[in-house]
DNA sequence: TGCGTTTGCTAAATCCATTTAGCTTTTTGC
DNA sequence: GCAAAAAGCTAAATGGATTTAGCAAACGCA
């Protein structure tokens, strides 16, 4: 029904169409005919021809108008993959949201859009490299795939990338090694002498960054190497499968990093199902400042990757750029760790039942 | 610095003010300037001028006209309240992140923006009412006073309204009473005899309906009234400390209905603490299809939230209002149910384990 | 010197919708 | 029956950026 490969419709061509004028036209379509006076009957033919012509207003020409107002419209947007967790984005948003409402004056107004890509093809996404539609973006989620061709591929606004990075971009990130190296000392506190990982198969910047860390500071802190578990994706029921098929090969771990908070769900339940009791018989280190993280049973301790933080620093960073101001290339944030039960070193049930009368006692 | 109160700075005002041709500015902020061979004594001055003297592109300008190509866009919102739960906005992204991908072809794309407004307060949101932004929105978790407003004011474009009924709207909603009905039932089938519910203390069409569905049902069917828990906001932390303070008044349930997901959670750790069980001594229903509520511990049974159902719904009906087909004024989504541990009739600790083997065994 | 080429830039058209001022024609009032 | 008012519509200007065609000056080469 809707003319494919037809240049769009405009006002002009309704127009010429029903040998009005455009004027007439715009006027019923912006529902404006009360007050200039259109004949019902032509306000009528209008809406006909408009409908079975497949009228879409272009909104860039309807914009450009109507600003009389001296106002000025920046549009930003979040670029992430469909495959990231939505927490990430939502947070992003929210954080972006905030700051643009703080900015927002009467003669400065925002708008911000979401661009999804397939991770590892954002090369296939049309419209990244046109300079017509964003003053501004949040780059994230992306695999190195993804970053090499953004490393060369020269996007035409200012951007702000999220955890990875880009060569001549603004990057914030992840303190290197922290989390792994962290999570592994933890592990190695907690007294695990058969510590495991678990990520996803695809690896990011980040994640393959936290797996080099653990398995080196744990190589060189006591020699072994951790068992690494590969889950088919970041959804807690992967990362269960991954586990169990390892315990049904009659593989055993005491110590589980997850790189991903997502996975640390999973592996809870399995554990919980195999009657293995966390902390007593292993300790459970996840990534990730996952609002439910606390509130899991038993608390999960985290080596939250920093998204809130990164996040924190990223939009005023934005700021900066759409303001012109030169920024540094890169932002290293710290991620906060948060000890929990999780790799509390309870060597019995009975200690875990007293830990949680201490907490109740609070 | 950045001009306040002036009219938005413009190619031609940087190209009078260094007496050069608005052609050459363009030329050069474009970065066209290498095979528009300009001076590059010439593209420093512009650029100088440009940052000096705050220049923000009109990408509507930019748009009209670079888009020669025959394509048209279709600018997209979800509007949304700061204060609703993240996970939620996230699903009606996706959902229409994914019908977009699908829909986009090479002489029509799509831009998903997201607009926030706090809860109550949509009214004060700057560019609601405006026709030059969106060809189409879904709107959702707004407030009765929200809806006041919305039902008043003509929005000038195509919306779906998620989970609440405006007149005149295309409206997907959760089949009325059915949430706190079943809910209700699923208590009693529990052999619940002090009932109890909590939810937020803002109430939105969609939980206050949930809320008295409930009450009515289980007058109806025990003559009883439930205890009635009110939490300061959404978030576990609330919750938890609403229920902290019903048994620390020595108040005592053994039933619990979450209006929302996020407030079972909360509910969960205080029954932990306090050494009640679930589903022994206390049955527990949730609402939401919260992607963890079966790896709750013990795994939730929740009267899912119509979300995802009600997205999958919204996103096509988005698309047929853009392409000026008429719609079903309301359309009416009923919840699916999930029956999980938490209101199983397990009297003891021991039923509770064998639920747990027989879980494994499957 | 003369012709062709390169360099560096400009004028004007264009994208689409909206609005303002104004022009006919019809209706109303007396 | 005539002036004034209303109805119904149109022409043209506008908004900001980009691109096309083309001009003028400087340069290269014979």
């Amino acid at each position: 029904m809707k003319p494919a490969h037809r240049p769009p419709v405009t006002v002009h061509q309704i127009a010429r169409h029903l040998g009005v004028s455009a004027a007439t036209v715009s006027s019923v379509l912006a529902h404006r005919h009360v007050e200039r006076r259109i004949a019902p009957a032509t306000v009528e033919r209008i809406r006909a021809a408009a409908q079975s012509l497949g009228y879409i207003p272009n909104m860039a020409g309807r914009r450009l108008r109507a600003h009389r107002t001296a106002t000025r419209q920046l549009d930003l947007a979040i670029l992430t993959s469909f495959e990231a967790p939505l927490p990430l984005v939502g947070q992003a948003l929210h954080a972006l949201q905030r700051a643009v409402e703080v900015q927002s004056t009467a003669d400065t107004r925002y708008a911000v859009a979401i661009e999804m890509f397939h991770a590892g093809r954002i090369r296939e996404k049309t419209g990244l490299l046109d300079a017509d539609r964003y003053h501004g973006v949040i780059l994230t989620n992306t695999l190195p795939e993804d970053d090499r061709f953004l490393a060369e591929a020269a996007l035409p606004y200012p951007a702000v990338i999220l955890g990875r990075r880009i060569p001549g971009r603004c990057c914030v990130l992840e303190a290197p090694e922290f989390v792994g190296r962290r999570s592994a000392e933890i592990l190695i506190d907690a007294g695990c002498r058969a510590p495991a990982v678990i990520h996803g198969r695809l690896l990011t910047h980040t994640t393959a960054d936290r797996l080099a860390a653990f398995r080196h500071t744990l190589r060189e802190r006591t020699g072994r190497e951790p068992t690494v578990l590969v889950s088919e994706g970041l959804q807690p029921r992967q990362a269960a499968a991954a586990l169990e098929q390892h315990w049904a090969r009659g593989g055993r771990v005491d110590g589980l990093f997850t790189v991903t908070d997502s996975l640390a769900i999973g592996a809870y339940r399995v554990f919980r199902d195999l009657g293995v009791r966390i902390p007593a018989d292993v300790a459970v280190v996840g990534v990730g400042d996952h609002e439910l993280a606390e509130f899991f049973d038993p608390p999960l301790t985290t080596v939250a990757g920093a998204n809130e933080a990164m996040v924190a620093e990223a939009v005023p960073l934005l700021f900066r750029l759409l303001r012109g101001e030169t920024v540094p290339p890169e932002v290293l944030v710290v991620p906060p760790v948060f000890l929990r039960e999780s790799t509390r070193r309870a060597r019995s049930a009975g200690d875990a039942a007293k830990a949680r009368s201490r907490r109740r006692a609070r």
